[in-house]
Order: C-alpha cells, then structure tokens, then sequence
DNA sequence: ACGCGATAAATCGTACATTGTTTATAGGAA
DNA sequence: TTCCTATAAACAATGTACGATTTATCGCGT
C-alpha cells in the first residue's frame, strides 16, 4: 500500500548522537534568543502545548509581560519564535492568538510523517550499531513493563524509542519534522486526554521493529514505520472527530 | 529506484486557487508582522536569497534600522521571523549573522523534495482540471520559446509550471516544503550563478510529465517527478562542489 | 611577542509615545 | 421600549528612544 525508499543526494557525515538528546533538535539552530526571549519561549510554548493556554486564547503582550516579570520586548521575541514554529498565529494590529490544533493540522503532520520516516527507518536500520539495538530492546521492556498503566510515562518512553533511532539521521530537517510531528501529537494528547487504543498493536509493530533492525532488512522495517504512522495517525484523527462530534451535540 | 505512494489519512477539502499565488504560500500563516516589520522581512530576505549580503555577514540592527529609516525593534521582529525560516542565525549577546547555504543544506532539502513532491504530484494528476493541464501547456510553451535564453525568465516559468501543480496540495505543509526548496533554490543559483545543465532533459521530462497528467498516470508521474528533483539535486550539488573547490585550489 | 586594561560597539532589556482596534455608552428613530 | 448608529473612552499593538550589560578591539606596558 505504501512504499517509501530512501533517496540519497550526496555524502555526508554521520549525525553525532549528541546533537538529539531527548530534548529538542535545536529547531534550525539552538535557542537562538538571548536567555529571557528563550525563556520564555520555552515557557509559553509548554503552556500551549499541554493545554494550560486554550485554542484561539489571545495572547496580550503586556499580560505576559507582567505574569513573567519581564518587559515587552523579550515577550514579542518569543512570540515570533512560535509564530515560526506554527504555535501562534498573528493578525496585524490585533495580536497574537494560539493556534488551535485541528484536525486538518494534525491530518497534515502525519501525512508528512508518512513520508519522511521509513526514509529515517531505513536509514538507521543501514547504520545501527549493536549498542543501538541494545538500547532499543531495553526501552521496550520499560515500555512492556510499564505496559500502559502509567499514559504519561509511555509517551515518553515511546519518544525515547524512537528518538534512539532518529539520533541516527542522514538529514536534520527530516530529523526535525519528525519532533515537530512529535511535539504536535504531544499537544494533541494533552488536549484530547488520550486513551492508547492499539495496545496490542503498539507492542507488536516495535518488536517486529526490533526483528527487522536485527536482520538488517531496512525495506521491511520501513514499510512496517509507515503503516505504524498511518495507523496511528487514523487514529488519532478518529478520536478527534468522536470528541469534536461529542462536544457538539 | 525511488518510488513513492501518496498516503491519505482522513478526507480534505480541495485546496482553494486562491490561497496559492504566485508568492509565498503564507509561510504558515501570511505575512503576520505588522506593517513595518513584514515589509523589512520581505526586503531583508530578498537581500540574503539574491546575495546581496554575503554568508556569514554580521546583520547589525542598528545599520539595518538606519538603512530602512526605522527604529530597531522592526528589525528584530524581521530577524526573528528570519531565524525561524532558517535563513538567519543567532548567538546570544552577539547577533545575528547571514545562515550560509552550504551543501549539507541544499541536500537535505532537496531530499526532502525527492519524499515529499511526488506525492504532492500523485495528488495533482488526480485533481487536475482542463484548465490546470491547459495552463500547463501554455506555460511549457513559453518554457520552451523562451529556450533558456534568459535563465531569470526560465527560473520563474518554471516555478510557474510547478506552482500550477502544486496549487491543488492535499497538505499545506507538504506544499509549503516545496515553497521552500524552490527558495533555497534561487538562492543557490543566484550565489552560484548558474548555468542549467540537463537542458534537453529538463524540457524532455516536462513533456512527459504533461502526458503522463492527460493520461490521469499517477504513479508514473509520481516516479518522474522523484527522479527530476533527484537529477537536479545531484547537478546542483555537483555545481557547488565544483564552485567551492576551485575557489578553494 | 604576549597578556592586560581601557575604550568602542552592539545587543538586550526597559520605559514611553503613537496608532489602531475594540468596547461601552448615549442619542435618536421606528 | 427596542434596535441601530455614532461617538468617545479604554485597551492593546506597534514604533521610538534610551540605559545597562556584554562582547570585541586596540593600544599599552612588561
């Protein structure tokens, strides 16, 4: 149904693991800002991202200057920075507002997953070293141990799984879609207080994962990361929809 | 050897015309900044893209504000909006400075081009009106008037030939991916001062892309357009290489 | 020649002025 | 009375000016 091959445009040098830790891949380059415009960048974008600012919630600039005992300026600063990430949106001399996630946005997010993961899957499935693997099967018995009972804890486990295997990239911006459509899935859950559905599924398709990175068989692997994103990706979208309809009527 | 299937999670509205000029497609959303800070992103944008300020040159806010007659926070504003483009860099407490376009950048890009536009294509051969394949005939036709006599004319044609497929996306990110690789594009051929090899191809392969549209092919349309944005990349990158190593030796 | 201190320059944060938008209120007509 | 409109006042975004802090540069002394 689906079917990804990786293109390769050129050498390149291997990505160190250091520049993806678990945190952020240094969106195009690092915090950037001087440290009170970064602040409070990273500040506001949490609140925004787990929910404590509502959909479409205008963003005054002086309130939060206030609220974070700054000036004007460095709040502006960070404001652009999530309007550049597709946080925020501006309408001229009236402000900025939070951007509601939708389902067209989150629709859009996993279409371009689809498309950019295998090609990252094969990749790392090519490069992986045995401490790789490792690392892989250890983060799944948490996962297993865990097994769902604790929601928050899984996401970050599922996150660290995969970024095990991003931190091996052959293309930063692909790396940094990749934690886009993370951080997106991450507001989306807040929002919507997941229930995992695909539990079974979940556990299986990263074992098989697993399999396919032992092997070496990258095709298999990517194949198996697409329908992983497709799936969960339908999901998702079905679960916004129920809520939406819900809310509604 | 590449082959990509376009994957589609969950219905959409078609794309309005509209909401795809010839210009940007609204980076995410529009132009955002007011009046002041907009127009001086516009124009120190242009500035990098065109080359009229080389890589790596300090971007100092107090000469931009007296250049353009304004005071400085516009030109922050600007240079923000231009960070989270990519296109500007920061170090804290010292600035900002002019991103180099440097071959790792164009190739990730371009690799991302090679995931993402054929299936943005897929999705054009099955939504193209007459009008749309009409358009793209008259503009092949003046492609190839044209002749690459004048290589600015033939850069913007054929941004216009993709432009008229690429109006009808299933995905504002995907499209807006592209947008970005064609100003990455210019960019480069504007620092490198190109000279479009592959002629005879590229006329070639549109023709055929044209064919392939009437047809209603999908998948061979798809595979053409992967393999154009793979042969470009490849020349492109061969070009600076070449460039970079005499101006090295 | 090399480190060290003074000076210059530019960023970053703050305070303020201006401009545009929103809201509340008063007045008038149906 | 009720609804609409016009006007004014509050509110907030945008632009300007300035001071503080950090960084870079240059020259001096050893």
């Amino acid at each position: 149904m689906i079917s990804v091959k990786m293109c390769m445009i050129g050498e390149r040098a291997l990505a160190e693991t250091s520049d993806f830790k678990a945190e952020p891949p240094e969106g195009i380059d690092a915090l950037g800002a001087s440290s009170e415009g970064a602040s409070l960048y990273q500040l506001i974008r949490e609140d925004i991202i787990e929910g404590r600012l509502a959909a479409n919630e205008r963003l005054v600039v002086t309130d939060l200057a206030r609220r974070h005992g700054t000036s004007t300026n460095p709040v502006r600063e960070a404001l652009q920075l999530l309007r550049g990430e597709g946080f925020v949106t501006f309408v001229p001399n009236r402000g900025a507002r939070v951007r509601p996630i939708d389902q067209d946005f989150v629709r859009d997010i996993y279409e371009i997953g689809v498309l950019i993961e295998p090609a990252l899957t094969r990749w790392f499935v090519n490069m992986a070293t045995v401490e790789d693997i490792a690392e892989l099967e250890r983060i799944q018995g948490l996962i297993e141990e865990n097994n769902f009972a604790d929601t928050f804890r899984h996401s970050e486990l599922d996150t660290a799984f995969h970024t095990v295997m991003y931190q091996r990239h052959y293309n930063r911006h692909a790396a940094e879609l990749w934690w886009k459509h993370r951080e997106v899935l991450r507001a989306v859950s807040r929002r919507f207080n997941f229930t995992l559905a695909r539990r079974a599924a979940i556990i299986r398709e990263h074992r098989e994962l697993i399999a396919h990175v032992k092997a070496g068989n990258a095709d298999e692997a990517a194949e198996l990361i697409a329908r992983h994103v497709e799936g969960s990706g339908r999901h998702v979208l079905e679960h916004m929809r129920a809520r939406n309809a819900a809310r509604a009527g």
